[in-house]
RNA sequence: GCGGCUGUAGCUCAGAGGGAGAGCACCACCUUGACACGGUGGGGGUCACAGGUUCGAUUCCUGUCAGCCGCACCA
């Protein structure tokens, strides 16, 4: 083994052996219970990022540890075609090699182009998962544009459809004139902006005076086709009913009342443009108003707005609002702030606009899936995203599902030109589904992308065919890891389709988990330029230490901060690991065979490793069941650290140096065990590293790692007497390299210990640790009785059950001496009266649990005994003065 | 307006009803035969504030303040 590890030589190789091996292909032939995920489906356009190296890292740690575990594991991987970003894109291409735009080659000319720049791209984000080490299943991968995915989409619609569920209707929806399409109520970003009030005077018509409308659109006030006032406002009751005439055009419109008004807003008096705004909308309706429309879809005015017909709404504001006021019918304008909708995509301001598109009719399908929730029958993790997903599915207005793109699933409904009929259903219509004409056309929109991710938990698994064995193997799926900004989007999505359509939750537990942010804490953009390519870490780290760092950086449902600070210090694990290996391999021959564990013949640190290994197992897997993946790492993490390289591995270098082949062998025995174990643990979080360790374990006869179980946990080796024991142990060598530090002994300068322990007890204990606490203090010698008398020129320590005396002729400061002893005299004074105040408090006594009275006694006399040594070497030290 | 998150060492963040933790940074010492991407030792925090529950609160509850996020409304 190298010095040091190389991730870049070794991991493609790894990765390639493990697709070999069809480890990671799920059976469902076999007798394994299932184990299953769906991954989120990344943008087939998209580069993976650092949101993305997070979920898959936390997928795969699920993936691989229930594969260790004997689950027949499904992970399945797979692109979504993401309409609008992928059109854009190709769009792009194409006005920059041939300065066309998709119109002037057509529809089909383009989808055809869009097929060709997926199959040549589309390749780069697998790639890159790969690169990862996600054990994904790549025989089942899939894309939401898949003929099976595609039968099922049409599927779902067909069928909502004929339920009534979707409907075609005029509404108003958000629109995106730089994206030319419509957009659902979540891909509309609302930001704070300042903005203006515009209060404008609409003359009554018969001449008695006029109400002050305020509007922050005055560009809109062509298609008012009413003012509206609240129905108990005071101040213009005797107008409700009367008529206004609009200033410029001179139409007339009518005075109403209506509960929606806000009297505390601006002058009390709305305008109603029906066709530019979801309330007015609302009102519109409640009237039966016309819905004059004077913006189209271009983002531009139309006839309506007369003299400034043909100009960008938005542009023509300034020069309507002269107008106005030259005409004296501006009153005033105030500076307000207000939110603004923008296109979440590329952040245009969205126009509410009316317009003819399909819908799906939330009520149905948002009531089952808030019971399922409420009964209990999906686990949130953590719990509280429950809240978030129930808020909004109690107030989700209806989708807006079709889209003005010709990259997506193609909406099945044909228009009859003859008898204006509509026909949907699932096979090409080839005649009216009303009068057989043969006139017919399609509808030229497609659907949401998230109209077809929202079936990917069972279209994945060949639904509508429900009798196929991935179905009925792995559909409910187990768990569904995603981050919280996507609950709306997808996860909500999902439930309500699953549940409509297969009768089931789509999974049984969905994690969240946060977004990635930079070092300063604000999220990466490519606005910022703050992103970190995931790839480049690789490169330079290799993926395990990317993967391990943000798998450390996992705390439940919170963002993490992404720092380069904090990659070191994962790849300085990796370094530590693997130097660890290598120690144990320098010290194993190449026909070392491992031995069962004899526990009666094992040592106190051989006895007290394997208490902790089997500690870290048991927590690591409570971690991990709990979806805990931070902790789960960093209980490993410093079990290999703090524990067996820090402790276990200094004390075998004793017997492993030493003279007796017996010892040397059953340190070795557990030095293997440790590491074979270890290495199994970590490799969900860091799988390379650990396989490629494993490759270097001598009779491992080409077994890969990934295929290896989760160990057992070995209820034998547990053993918490062991484990106080070593603790005093570790006290001890650690106040004597303390005094060794203060007094500036160095290493190579030996010193002599005298352990004068306090009961039979205890001297048997440290009886057992003496040649560890011997090596790691760098003593030459070590006595432990209990009749020691301390020499006079000596440092005197008071540690749990004993007295430790470091004769240090000349050496020793009286002054400094006393001085260090008075502090520890202080110190456990302290402990002592802390613990007093807890006895003199007599509920104490009567309440508490009785463990906790009898461990404060304990601790009580423990520091009593300390203190009196302490004292009692005051006293020597006086005398010494004298 | 509704809901949520966060506030713990200089920085980044864990944590748990019973003696304040880690990593990084900092200081000192150490080329000890796995590792200087290392070892040993050390300094450093009234756990935001105020109440309450409890024998006991940094941990649970309520409120306040500060920072952040989501949803709704905004003519």
């Amino acid at each position: 083994m190298n010095k040091h590890f190389q991730p870049q030589e070794v991991e493609r190789e790894i990765y390639a052996e493990w697709e070999k091996s069809g480890t990671f292909q799920a059976d469902s032939s076999s007798p394994y219970p299932a184990f299953s995920m769906v991954i989120p489906p990344p943008n087939v356009t998209g580069v993976l990022h650092l949101g993305h190296a997070w979920n898959h890292t936390l997928q795969d740690i699920l993936a691989r540890y229930h594969r260790m575990r004997g689950k027949d594991v499904l992970w399945l991987p797979g692109t979504d075609h993401a309409g609008i970003a992928t059109q854009t894109r190709v769009e792009k291409m194409l006005m920059q090699e041939n300065g066309q735009s998709r119109h002037d080659i057509g529809r089909t000319a383009f989808v055809e182009k869009v097929w060709e720049w997926k199959d040549k791209y589309g390749s780069a984000i697998t790639e890159q998962i790969r690169r990862l080490g996600d054990s994904v299943d790549w025989s089942r991968e899939r894309f939401t544009m898949d003929e099976g995915l595609s039968q099922a989409v049409r599927t779902v619609f067909v069928e909502l459809y004929q339920k009534g569920l979707i409907y075609r209707g005029n509404r108003i929806i958000n629109w995106c004139s730089r994206c030319g399409t419509a957009l659902s109520d979540i891909e509309v970003e609302h930001i704070e902006l300042p903005g203006k009030l515009y209060h404008i005077r609409y003359p009554l018509k018969d001449g008695s005076g006029e109400v002050v409308i305020a509007t922050t659109r005055p560009e809109t006030f062509f298609a008012d086709v009413a003012v509206a006032v609240h129905p108990n406002d005071e101040r213009y009751s005797s107008l409700i009913g009367k008529t206004v005439i609009l200033p410029l055009s001179g139409r007339e419109i009518p005075i109403l009342a209506d509960p929606i008004v806000d009297r505390e807003y601006g002058t009390g008096c709305v305008k109603i443009t029906p066709a530019h705004d979801p309330n007015d909308f609302e009102v519109g309706l409640r009237h039966q108003l016309p819905q004059l429309q004077c913006i189209g879809s271009d983002g531009k005015l139309n006839e309506l707005a007369m003299e400034f017909a043909g100009r960008n709404a938005l542009e023509a504001r300034q020069d309507v609002v002269d107008v106005l006021r030259k005409q004296g019918y501006l009153l005033h304008v105030t500076d307000i702030v207000h939110a603004v909708g923008h296109c979440s995509r590329c952040s245009t301001v969205v126009d509410p606009l009316l317009s003819l598109q399909w819908f799906v009719r939330m009520q149905n399908l948002a009531d089952p899936a808030l019971q399922f929730v409420h009964r209990g029958e999906l686990q949130f993790v953590p719990a509280r995203f429950e809240k978030v997903f129930v808020h909004w599915l109690e107030n989700v207005k209806d989708w807006c599902i079709s889209r003005q793109l010709w990259w997506g699933h193609r909406i099945p409904a044909w228009y009859c030109d003859d008898c204006g009929g509509t026909t949907v259903q699932l096979e090409d219509a080839t005649c009216c589904g009303h009068c057989k004409s043969t006139h017919i056309h399609q509808d030229e929109d497609v659907l949401d992308t998230w109209f077809s991710s929202a079936l990917w938990p069972f279209s994945t698994l060949g639904w509508p065919d429900t009798d196929t064995p991935d179905y009925q193997k792995y559909y409910p799926t187990s768990v569904l890891v995603t981050a919280y900004d996507i609950i709306f989007f997808w996860v909500a999505r999902m439930v309500f389709m699953g549940l409509e359509f297969t009768g089931q939750m789509p999974f049984q537990t969905v994690v969240l988990h946060g977004l990635i942010r930079d070092s300063e804490g604000r999220k990466m953009s490519k606005s910022l330029g703050n992103g970190v390519d995931p790839i480049e870490i690789i490169e330079q780290y290799g993926a395990d230490t990317l993967r391990f760092c943000l798998a450390t950086g996992t705390s439940p449902g919170n963002d993490q901060r992404f720092s380069m600070e904090k990659i070191e210090g994962s790849r300085n694990f990796m370094n530590k690991l693997w130097n660890a290996a290598r120690f144990v391999r320098m010290n194993l021959s190449d026909s070392f065979q491992a031995r069962t564990i004899e526990w009666d013949k094992l040592d106190i640190a051989d006895r007290w490793i394997l208490h902790r290994l089997a500690k870290a197992n048991k927590s690591a897997q409570r971690l991990l069941e709990e979806f805990e993946f931070g902790e789960a790492a960093r209980v490993l993490y410093d079990f290999a650290w703090d524990d067996f390289c820090d402790w276990y591995i200094e004390m075998a270098k004793i017997s492993l140096y030493g003279e007796s082949i017996v010892d040397k062998e059953r340190v070795q025995t557990v030095l293997y065990e440790v590491l074979q174990q270890l290495l199994q643990m970590l490799h969900p979080f860091i799988p390379f590293i650990t396989e490629e360790i494993w490759s270097y374990l001598p009779q491992r006869n080409g077994q890969l790692l990934v295929a290896s179980d989760w160990p057992q946990i070995q209820q034998a080796w547990i053993d918490d007497t062991c484990d106080t024991l070593m603790g005093s142990i570790q006290e001890a060598i650690r106040s004597v390299r303390n005094i060794r530090s203060e007094r500036n002994i160095p290493p190579s300068r030996e010193i002599s210990l005298l352990i004068r322990p306090l009961s039979v007890e205890a001297m048997e204990r440290f009886q057992q640790g003496q040649y560890y606490i011997q090596k790691l203090c760098h003593a030459s010698q070590l006595e432990n009785k209990m009749d020691i008398e301390p020499p006079s020129q000596a440092i005197a320590l008071a540690v749990s059950g004993a007295e430790i005396f470091i004769p240090l002729a000349g050496l020793i400061d009286l002054a400094a001496e006393k001085n260090r002893l008075e502090q520890e005299k202080r110190r456990w004074q302290q402990e002592i009266e802390r613990i007093d105040k807890k006895f003199s408090n007599p509920n104490f006594l009567a309440r508490a649990p009785q463990e906790v009275v009898e461990a404060e006694k304990i601790k009580r006399e423990d520091y009593e005994a300390r203190l009196s040594a302490v004292e009692e070497r005051l006293r020597a030290v006086a005398a010494m003065e004298q």
